[in-house]
DNA sequence: AATGAATGAGAGTTCATTCAT
DNA sequence: GATGAATGAACTCTCATTCAT
C-alpha cells in the first residue's frame, strides 16, 4: 500500500519538480560546491541528459529554484496580511510565517542563505540577491509612515526582525536549539516585537 | 645558522600570508564555487606548485583560512573584556568591535558566512562551525548566571545579539545601508542591548 | 485501395524529399561538422523521430542524399549525348550541363566536394567518392578509342576537365568571379576544350 | 637502433607540433568530423588536458594548423621565384614546386581541402580560406601585366593552372593514378601552362 | 624553496537514436 | 505514420594535484 503511494506520489511529481527538489536536496548534502550535475541525475532516477530538457543550465537551474522558492516563501510570509489590520497583528502574522515556512523547510532556508553568499555566481541581477527581505521590508515601510515603529533607520528595523530568526534558524540546524515549541518560537517573535514596536 | 632559519621562517610566513589572503580576496570575488588554484597563484604571483608547499591541499587551504579569521575575530571581539567591569559595558565593548571589525574586514565577513552554509564541506568538526558565536556565548553566559539578562533561551539572546548585526552588516555590503557613521552603529547596539538587557 | 496506397506513397515521398532537401540545406549552412539531427527536424518542420523512418541513420541519409545528388548529376550531365555525334559536340554539352547544374544548384556542388573529402566516413565504398567524374570519364575514355583526344593519361584528361570547373566553381561561390554571364562560361569551356582536344 | 632513433625523434618534437602533427594525422584518418580531442591525446601519447596548455580549443587547433600549412605551403611553392626570370621559368616552378609539396605531403593536400570545404566552421575570416591561391594568383597577375598569358579573366587562368592540380591529386590520392613519376608531372605541367600561355 | 608542464578524473553539456503513446 | 520525451554514451574542456627539474 504505501509502495503503491509512493509510486504513485513519483508518478505523477512531475519530471521539472522532481529535478527542482532533488536540486534542493543535494545543495543542502553537498553545498553548491559540489552540486554536481550527474549526481543530481542519478539522485532523480533519470538519465543525465533529461536535465536539459528542462534547464538551460547548472546555473539557470539554480537560479530558477530559488526563484521559486522566493516566490513561495513571499507568499506564503504575506499570508493572512491585511492593511486594515492592527500593526502589531500583520507583524506577528508575518513573523510566525516566515520561522514557520523555515522551520517546515529547513532546506529552503539553508539554500536561500547559500545563495545570497555566493559573490558575482548564479545571478542574473545583484538586486534580486535580497528578495527575501521584500515583505519585512513592506511592513516596516508601512509601520514607518504611521509612526507605529521606532524611529530607527528602516534597515536597522528589517535587521532587528529579520536578524534574529536567521541566527536562531542556524542554531536550531545545528541542533544547538530548539524551536519548533511554541514558546521559544513566541519568546523570539516577541523579542522582535519590541526591538521594533513603540 | 639562527638568523638563516630566522630569515627562511619569516620568508615563508609571508608566503604562505600572501597565499591566505589572495584566498580570502577571490573568494570575495567569485565565491567558493568558482575559486580556482590556477587563478589563486597567478593572482598571488606564484606558480601553481607552491600552494601546495604550504597547504595540503584546497580543503585545509579553505580551513585553516577559516580558523584563522575566527582566531583574529574572537581575539578582537573579546579586546577590551575584563570580568571585573559591569556587563553593559563588556556588551558594548564587544559588540562594537564586532562590527568595527566587519566594516574593517567586510571580505572575512563574507567568508565566514560562506564557509559556514557550505554544509559538509570543507569542514573537519561541525561544532567549529559556529565558532564565531563564543565570544558573545561566553558573555551571555555569565550575564544569565548574575541574572542581568532577560530571562530567554541562552542561544535567543544569542540570536538576538548576533542576527541584526550579520543581517546589517548584508544590507551594508549590498549598498543598501550605511553603517560607518556613528550613528547608525549606535543605534544597532542599543537596539541589541535593549533586547537583551533588564 | 490503390488510391489510397498510391497517395500514402506519395505523402511519404514528399516528406523523405523534404528531409533531404532539408539535410542538403544545412550542411551548407553549417557544414557536415554541424549538421545536428535535432535542427535537422525543426527547420523541416517534423518531430525528431520521423527521420528515423525514412532512413535508418544519420550516416545513410548522407550517403543516400550523396548517391541521389550523384545520380541527379549524372543524369543531368549526360542529357543530350549520342554516341553518334562529334566527340566535340557531347565535350560542350556535356561540360556546359556540369557548369549549368553546380550554378542551378550550388549546394549540391558544395555537398559533393565536402562529401568526397571526409575520409572513411558515411561511405560503405570507397569508389563511390569519384563517382562524380563516371559521365566525363566515359566520354573521354570512347575519345580515347578514337584517338579524338591528346595522347595523356585518361585521368590527367578528365583533371583538365574536371578540374577547373570545380576551381571556377569555388571562387564563384566565394564571390570572387563570375559565372553566370555566358562569355565567362563560354572562355572556360572552350579553355578546357583547348587542353584535352588535338 | 631505429627504436633509439624514433625515441630521440619523438622526444625532440615539442609538444605542440606533436599536436599539430597529430591532429593532421587524425583528420585525415577520420575527418573534421570525427576529430576527437581524447583520440588525439591518447594517440599523441599525452594525457586529455595537455592539448589545451598549447591550445584554446579545438577550433583554435585547427585554425593555427590551417594556417601554418598555408604559409608552409606558400613558402614552399615560391621558392625560386624570381621577378627578372621569365614568366615561362617561374610559372613552372612555381607549379612543379605545388605539386611536389602536395606529393609530399598528402595530408595537407587533404586537410586543406577539407578545411576550404567546411562552411562558417573554424574560420575567422572567410578570406583566409583562399589563401592557398595566393602564390597563383600573384604570378599570373604579373604575367596579365605584361601580356605572357592568354587574355581570359584572371580567376579562369588560376582555375585553369590550380584545378587540374587538384583534382590529380584527388585521383592520385584515390589510387587511380601515377603521378610520382616524372612524365605524368611534366605532362600535367606542360598541359596546364599551355592552357594559359599565349 | 620554487617552478610549471603534465596529468587524468570528472565536470557540464550535446546529440544521434529509441520507443511508448 | 508521427510524435517528442527520454536516453546514455560521448563530447569538449577544466582543474586540483603531482613531480622532475
Amino acid at each position: 500500500m504505501n509502495v503503491h503511494l509512493v509510486l504513485i506520489c513519483v508518478y505523477s511529481m512531475n519530471k521539472k519538480e522532481l529535478i527542482l527538489k532533488t536540486t534542493l536536496h543535494l545543495v543542502n548534502r553537498h553545498g553548491f560546491y559540489h552540486l554536481s550535475m550527474k549526481e543530481l541525475a542519478e539522485t532523480a532516477g533519470i538519465s543525465a541528459g533529461t536535465t536539459y530538457l528542462y534547464f538551460d543550465s547548472k546555473e539557470s537551474l539554480i537560479n530558477e529554484l530559488y526563484k521559486n522558492i522566493i516566490i513561495e516563501f513571499n507568499g506564503k510570509v504575506l499570508k493572512g496580511y491585511e492593511k486594515g489590520r492592527s500593526f502589531r497583528s500583520n507583524y506577528f502574522d508575518m513573523m510566525n510565517n516566515a520561522v514557520d515556512y523555515y522551520i517546515k523547510n529547513p532546506e529552503c532556508f539553508s539554500f536561500i542563505e547559500q545563495y545570497t553568499y555566493s559573490p558575482f555566481i548564479f545571478k542574473e541581477t545583484q538586486e534580486e540577491n535580497l528578495a527575501i527581505l521584500e515583505p519585512i521590508q513592506k511592513i516596516i515601510k508601512e509601520a514607518k509612515k504611521e509612526k507605529m515603529v521606532k524611529e530607527l533607520p528602516e534597515t536597522l528595523l528589517i535587521a532587528l526582525s529579520y536578524g534574529p530568526i536567521v541566527s536562531m534558524m542556524k542554531l536550531f540546524m545545528a541542533g544547538r536549539t530548539d524551536l519548533k515549541t511554541k514558546t521559544t518560537k513566541e519568546q523570539l517573535l516577541e523579542a522582535c516585537w519590541k526591538a521594533v514596536s513603540i
